[in-house]
RNA sequence: GGUUCCGUAGCUCAGCUGGAUAGAGCAACAGCCUUCUAAGCUGUGGGUCGCAGGUUCGAAUCCUGCCGGAAUCACCA
């Protein structure tokens, strides 16, 4: 039982046995003791006072008599105005830290694996490469999931990819058109940068064909677009490809080959993986059955010209179409498809949807047409909606070329932690593979912590300009941190005292030594709830200040040079921990840390 | 226009289901390396928590209305 369930125990009974007052469990939360003030819980005791009828400083009086008299635990409690805050025995706080060290790894819930979550994120189109908005999508998700895991969930990451549409036939086209056969390996080019390039071209050139259609026919925009040649040959090779020609097929496949090897490139760097890959080349039929069958159940409705429709006006939506009149199915349709998909395969009691917010009203159809399909599971569906990143100027819009790729971006991370870890002379006895590495663990942890800090829900601002911050509030501050207590570690070792126990009835603790125990005793609590909200931001905050708090300690207290061996052995397993929780905490980030740096 | 989300220091962000004097980092200024890694530590300045009401012993937090910004409201995905 957690020390603080025991003193809310304790505050029950003492209200029932003092004032005769049945305590609502909501009512009475005990809270952290701020920093200014001595103790280590606090009970506000306001909410009280009513029924105590007594001033809120008797009131608080009696229950903190009450508690310390049937706790060993409590050392004291002091009331300031309505605050009562109780200080523990250092004891408590030194035998949780024996038994954290002793945990093989502090903080991570023992796995349930009937709890089952499916997360999906990533889900690219395959026209073009990843970019910073596909950089936060796949931080988040693999984060979210790795933060439910440790929660005690069983987790099964994947990826729904878009590799079919009218977006692949352009770029097919244009391949075909004005390729010469050109392929990854002719032009030693990454496949995703190629297909997007086709891409551009196609649009390039769509352009310029609009507007001579507007020139000469006096089109609007949209029709001008969809009726020029390149367009119409796009169309053509979609339903081309709808019909299975082998030619199209092929060319489909390759293109596609290319691009996937070029993700699978990119989500390695990334440190992104998936347990399943979904294509929607195989999955969107099956949206269609449910579909049909949902009408004949009759809870859909038919229109004249035979397309089919949920009506949802009755949950405050509009109608949503389903399946066209020809009979061919639309992103919703591949959606209910793969939900499922999903459900079936794993037994999902929880499904989350790492998609970015402008899908918000998509999602929100999706799980109401699902209740309406009579889908028990639609209540299991969680749209983990997400902002975008902006850039000082706005969106990135590929059209004006500020769209920041994510290879490159990796690239420029990797080239910034190098220059500064050189200026900083860090690197000497190195190898040049641990160099490597290192400036990779160093760059993407800057990365991948500057994304994760902000509230997912938020939008989010990332200036190209500025380089990312390695000082601070930053992924190379905690990796230093980190880097830190390893050397003292590895000091430790040499002088043996690792293996050595130490005595936890005599040692003392200073204010930053019990911050830093306190810091460390919130870790699991700080994970379910990052796990129930699903923030990974409120990880990277936490281990943000875990490491500022010991690097105050560090600052203050030798662990090393201590001449009492008892508080010197101390000092070392709190350091062990430290190490451990951080090195948990940022790998649920997905970011490494390092030995030395 | 409807719906949803956001608005906290010059800038980027924390602030949990309401609790004590609203916090960090960056930037600015001033200190600290004969001591376990100075990517660190300490200090100074910087705020009508968008505005106005309401609920409450208590509101940055909850409710309502405005103001400002974003997204969305497709037989695109």
């Amino acid at each position: 039982m957690r020390i603080e369930e025991k003193i809310v125990a304790q505050i029950q009974s003492a209200l029932k046995e003092l004032f005769s007052v049945e305590a609502e469990s909501g009512k009475l939360s005990l809270q952290p003791t701020r920093k200014e003030f001595e103790g280590d819980f606090t009970l506000v005791v306001f909410p009280f006072v009513k029924l105590a009828r007594k001033s809120p400083e008797e009131t608080a009086r009696l229950i903190g008599e009450y508690v310390k008299e049937n706790m060993d635990e409590i050392q004291s409690f002091n009331i300031i105005k309505g605050f009562l805050n109780f200080a523990l025995h250092d004891k408590v706080w030194t035998g949780f830290l024996s038994d954290a060290v002793a945990e093989k790894e502090y903080g991570v819930a023992k796995r349930d694996d009937t709890d089952v979550s499916v997360v999906e994120y990533s889900s690219p189109n395959t026209n073009k490469p990843l970019h910073l908005g596909h950089i936060r999508n796949n931080l988040l998700g693999y984060s979210i999931a790795q933060i439910m895991e440790a929660s005690g969930k069983k987790t099964i990451k994947v990826n729904l990819v878009n590799d079919r549409g009218i977006h692949i036939c352009k770029s097919m086209v244009a391949w075909i058109k004005w390729g010469n056969g050109e392929t990854p390996e002719s032009t030693g080019k990454k496949g995703d940068k190629l297909v997007g390039d086709y891409y551009v071209r196609f649009e390039t050139e769509l352009r310029k064909e609009a507007q001579a259609l507007k020139d000469s026919h006096n089109y609007d925009d949209d029709i001008a677009r969809n009726n020029a040649p390149l367009m119409v040959e796009a169309r053509e090779m979609l339903r081309s490809w709808e019909k299975g020609d082998e030619e199209t097929v092929k060319v489909w496949k390759m293109m596609n080959q290319w691009v996937y090897k070029g993700f699978d490139s990119t989500y390695q760097r990334l440190g992104v993986s998936f347990e399943k890959i979904y294509y929607e080349s195989d999955t969107y039929l099956l949206g269609k059955e449910i579909v049909l069958e949902g009408l004949e159940k009759g809870f859909l409705f038919k229109k004249e010209d035979g397309s089919i429709w949920a009506d949802l006006t009755d949950e405050g939506l509009d109608q949503k179409l389903l399946l066209r009149a020809d009979g061919t199915s639309v992103y919703m349709t591949q959606d209910i498809g793969t939900a499922q998909l999903r459900f079936d395969d794993y037994n999902a009691t929880q499904m989350i949807y790492v998609v970015g917010n402008e899908q918000n009203y998509h999602f929100d159809v999706l799980k109401k047409v699902l209740k309406k399909l009579g889908k028990e599971y639609s209540d299991s569906l969680y749209h983990l909606s997400y902002g975008m990143v902006e850039l000082p100027q706005g969106k990135m819009k590929s059209r004006e070329g500020t769209v920041v790729d994510a290879d490159d971006l990796m690239d420029e991370m990797y080239s910034t932690a190098r220059k500064t870890t050189e200026e900083l002379g860090k690197v000497e006895g190195f190898t040049e593979e641990e160099k490597e590495n290192l400036f990779d663990t160093i760059g993407l942890g800057a990365l991948k912590y500057f994304i994760l800090k902000v509230d997912p829900k938020k939008n989010m601002l990332f200036n190209p300009a500025e380089s990312i911050d390695f000082n601070g509030n930053t992924g190379p501050f905690i990796q230093y941190t980190h880097a830190r207590i390893r050397s003292i570690l590895r000091k430790a070792a040499e002088k043996g005292l690792m293996e050595k126990e130490f005595d936890s009835t005599v040692v003392t603790l200073n204010d930053k030594e019990k911050q830093l125990l306190k810091t460390l005793y919130a870790f699991p609590q700080t994970i379910r709830q990052a796990a129930s909200e699903m923030s990974p931001a409120m990880i990277a905050n936490y281990v943000y200040d875990l490491a500022k708090e010991f690097n105050q300690f560090y600052h203050e207290h030798s662990v090393l040079n201590e001449p009492d061996l008892n508080i010197s052995l101390f000092r070392v397993q709190l350091s062990l921990l430290t190490a451990g929780v951080v090195k948990t905490a940022m790998g649920l980030l997905g970011i490494n840390v390092p030995e030395r740096m």
